[in-house]
DNA sequence: CTGTTAGCGCATTCAG
DNA sequence: CTGAATGCGCTAACAG
């Protein structure tokens, strides 16, 4: 059934070369004589010859592999990230590895593992609660932090804070003064960071993020509709709504309509991230836009960089988010 | 800065055995006297020891690895599957890679470097657009379909033409009889498949599809809220419609209501899949279930069974679907 | 139970 | 420009 793969030995006989001859006629084709690389390229076809990557990689010291630790690969808002580092690091020569952190009962011990084991090249790394390989004091691949971040580690990140205000803004400047906010899980950076872009752009109007209305959610569609359900409950609801993810936006009209409640009419709704499905909303959702394609591909060309230089430092980048407008925001009253 | 890291050398010399030892020690702990184990153990702390993945498939002739073909990364219709498959895989030993077959300008070249280069151990490929690797003559790993199909390979599949009638059916007993329905891209087996469970269904009931009523999509919100268009300017209007993925309705839903049409009041939407914002939207879409993370972890397991036992061939699995009832479906009229 | 001996398949010295 | 020799780091036979 299974035929037994060519090996180089097989190509070399083929072509009265040496191995050595085949595996630089294919690795520095330059290096050596036209004729013989042909004669080698022809019997690389002959054989269907295809250089097996462990034993090149064992030689090589290097796997030809990057890995993603993403925190629940459950979420949709990781694949078109994903998507964007597998369109740079395929074309770069590098396999895409995931793994989910959430998965995992003792990410400790697997991160450990990745490092030592030589299993990839470099990680991009998108949980920021993960344990600092620097202060594991060990040997490890180059890392690189994604969206979240975390000390000094070179990472690609949003302009959260920014994009808070910027939604926050939004809001004042459509008359609002009477602004809600939902969160995600308290301790995380996003939440954080948005968290006081938020309160910040409400200090400029003179205005603070009451206890009250700040709901705390977990970045998923349910615990928007439960931050809903805060809302109604509320004898002195607030005008508008700044939602940290776009899934607690939609969770949150979701439940607001199934409730009666008019958006925008009564509530104004403003989200974070800009996922798919906003648009096509009832009514379209306002949003801010986080551009995830790119930051898989600034991501992935920042490690590559770093693996190139063999550096476990590197540079970090931050990319602009946007402000979308559609129709999930009007003005009170 | 990236001391080296130890090698078995280093754990044999300090525990005082030799290496061959120090591997069974690791591998085959029962093999061993306790003793020895226990010194071995302890060396390997003391080293902070981790065997090299790449030295040791080498050896071995297994990668470890198990390789997901999907088209388009960027649908998050895959992330659940995705996790499932990693949640299985994980404890089984074997990392996950992914690779984007559409951003892959020549996915035969890619696939076949795939099969010889012995990078993984099988393959999980969610695309029947790919080349079969029987047909291709040579070497590969097991592989087992999923969601599609194609050929005798293995596949994890769900009934697609099941659901498709089980919607119809709903459509009918809700009263309609002028349905309408939007499909995939044509060709696509879970398209055909679908199409055919509902001119099924209706041809049960005495009606037939029409040609004017079937919309071509390409499973993606875009095309929904195109064939919202092609609705709209039907002089003659069909008061329900099944669309054969979520996404498709929503973009479908979404245009209809831009347009000032009630759903479900004048038309009526169901559709397929049950993605995660299915439930959050307004009005709540009633649709076919798919478990995907079920998909996932029956794959997962269906193509560990065939690695352990060294076969190509093996079972075939079908996932049942199930209507979930929500409020975008009701009599007309 | 343990050590010795051979490679896994390839890429890279080092001579020629 | 090419070939012969030498491991990459580990595990599987095979003896002892």
């Amino acid at each position: 059934m299974r035929q037994k793969t060519a090996g180089i030995q097989d190509v070399a006989r083929l072509s009265g070369v040496s191995t050595a001859t085949v595996s630089r006629a294919l690795s520095h084709p330059e290096r050596v004589a036209e004729s013989t690389r042909e004669a080698v390229l022809r019997a690389v076809q002959e054989t269907g010859y295809v250089a097996n990557s462990l034993a090149r990689n064992l030689r090589r010291r290097r796997t030809g592999s990057i890995l993603a630790l993403v925190p629940n690969l459950a979420n949709p808002f990781f694949s078109q990230i994903l998507s964007g580092l597998s369109s740079v690091l395929s074309p770069a020569g590098y396999g895409l590895l995931i793994a989910d952190t959430l998965a995992d009962p003792d990410p400790r011990a697997r991160l450990a593992h990745y490092f030592d084991s030589g299993l990839v090249d470099g990680l991009v790394v998108f949980d920021a609660t993960l344990p600092d390989p620097a202060l594991m004091q060990r040997a490890h691949p180059p890392l690189l932090m994604a969206c979240e971040w975390r000390g000094e580690l070179p990472s690609v990140t949003v302009d959260n804070a920014e994009g808070a205000a910027i939604a926050i803004r939004h809001l004042l400047e459509s008359g609002h003064r009477r602004i809600a906010h939902v969160t995600g899980p308290r301790g995380n950076v996003l939440t954080e960071s948005r968290l006081q872009g938020a309160a910040g752009a409400l200090a400029e109007a003179g205005l603070a993020l009451h206890d009250d209305w700040t709901f705390t959610g977990d970045f998923g569609i349910a615990s928007g509709a439960q931050a809903a359900a805060r809302w109604l409950a509320l004898a002195d609801r607030p005008t508008a709504v700044f939602c940290a993810s776009d899934e607690m936006a939609c969770g949150f009209m979701g439940a607001l309509q199934q409730a009666g409640i008019a958006v925008p009419g009564e509530v104004s709704v403003i989200g974070f991230d800009d996922i798919e499905v906003a648009g096509h909303l009832t009514p379209a959702l306002t949003t801010i836009r986080q551009p995830r394609r790119d930051i898989g591909e600034r991501a992935a060309h920042l490690l590559v960089d770093m693996i190139d230089q063999r550096s476990l430092m590197g540079p970090s980048e931050r990319i602009a988010v946007e402000l979308i407008r559609r129709q999930s925001v009007k003005s009170p009253g």
